[in-house]
DNA sequence: TGGTTTCTGAACATACTGTTCAGTTTGGTC
DNA sequence: GACCAAACTGAACAGTATGTTCAGAAACCA
């Protein structure tokens, strides 16, 4: 169980940092995973037994990383994704190397849960009261999808040469419309869920 | 190198089908990443060097796999998404433990370039002639990872009771919009969006 | 039937994992 | 500056997986 800290030990800060920015080093040069615990401590010159007294695994260090990304999308603006896609952007390289290559995946999924939690909120403040067309939560699952979809396997992935603007105006003008015929009320007399539409 | 085909020797066959399906059995009971290859040729009772005089490792039979799967998908109609849909449902505990558990991430990137060719098959006959106001690929990239975010993330991961059909006209209704909007031509002088009109 | 191909099973070298522990170094504090 | 506690070290260890090799047995197919 976490301390109820006070700021860690130095020697603690000092050797997480140097996981840490070894983890990152290695993900550009060989990727995520062909990387083992043995690569990470040697280049970050720290005992084997010191990386386990802090970290489970790779993928524990791999999440504290995280955790600072995080942060960075917090300031739940209402331009959201112009801030993601401004993100991905100033430092490019590094999420390439990221999401990019064999074992992106992984970061991929803490990536997707990460990112719905933000458009979540900015679409359950834009949601009317009742009932919605489409369930809140797969509006929530399409808006994810698409942002890291384009953001990261189009955009970032083959090298798109976009700004972020152009990116975010480009990925409005593909999921609003989507979004705001979804968050319509559900029609209130006589919607029947099971339709069997004779449409087409 | 793979031979000319001619059928192979019965004894191959026997053997593919055997780690095929002991593949499927474990990812169902512990998850495609918490395998082993020991795992796996224990359970289809063949010898390790057979396995490796097979398939280069686990992965590499994950795509064999795969490959029946493709041909499922195949038949290119008009309305392939619901197609999609159906084989998700038609084996739907198969496909959640696949996508569902921690390791199925690379499960859905083979997937994802699987989907895509088929969409970019149906949006390419749909776009105009030149230059559309998104690129044919982002929208590609779009309605993929869409149709997979929905279909596996939210509807079979969460388990959300509806029908393949509810499902294809809520994919559709999100998505159609955006597509619409995409595949415009390009810099038509004054393109008026009011074509919203039209069929259906 | 007989020649060919595949399967077997065991052995092998290599690699990574996660744990342990005695001993050293460092940090924070009085 | 001295002292105690905490963190780090480094090596060793058992456990497990990997991918290769090979000689002999078995199955196939024509």
């Amino acid at each position: 169980m976490p301390m109820p800290e006070g700021r860690p030990d130095r020697r603690v800060r000092r050797t997480k940092a140097l996981l840490r920015s070894a983890l990152l080093e290695l993900i550009q040069e060989k990727g995520y995973d062909r990387l083992t615990v043995q690569d990470i401590i040697d280049r970050a010159d720290v005992g084997r037994s010191t990386f386990y007294a802090h970290f489970r695994d790779k993928e524990d260090l791999l999440l504290y990383g995280l955790a600072e990304i995080r942060e960075a999308f917090r300031p739940g603006q209402d331009t959201a994704t112009l801030q993601v896609f401004e993100h991905f952007a100033r430092s490019a390289e590094v999420w390439r190397a990221m999401v990019g290559r064999r074992g992106g995946e992984l970061f991929l999924r803490h990536l997707h849960s990460l990112l719905a939690e933000l458009i979540r909120e900015q679409l359950a403040a834009r949601a009317p009261a009742g009932e919605t067309v489409v369930p809140l939560e797969a509006v929530v699952e399409f808006a994810t999808s698409t942002l890291i979809g384009l953001g990261t396997r189009w955009w970032l992935g083959k090298g798109v040469p976009l700004t972020p603007q152009e990116m975010d105006r480009l990925y409005r003008r593909l999921t609003e419309p989507g979004i705001r015929a979804g968050l319509r009320p559900a029609a209130e007399p006589n919607r029947r869920p099971a339709t069997a539409s004779s449409g087409r």
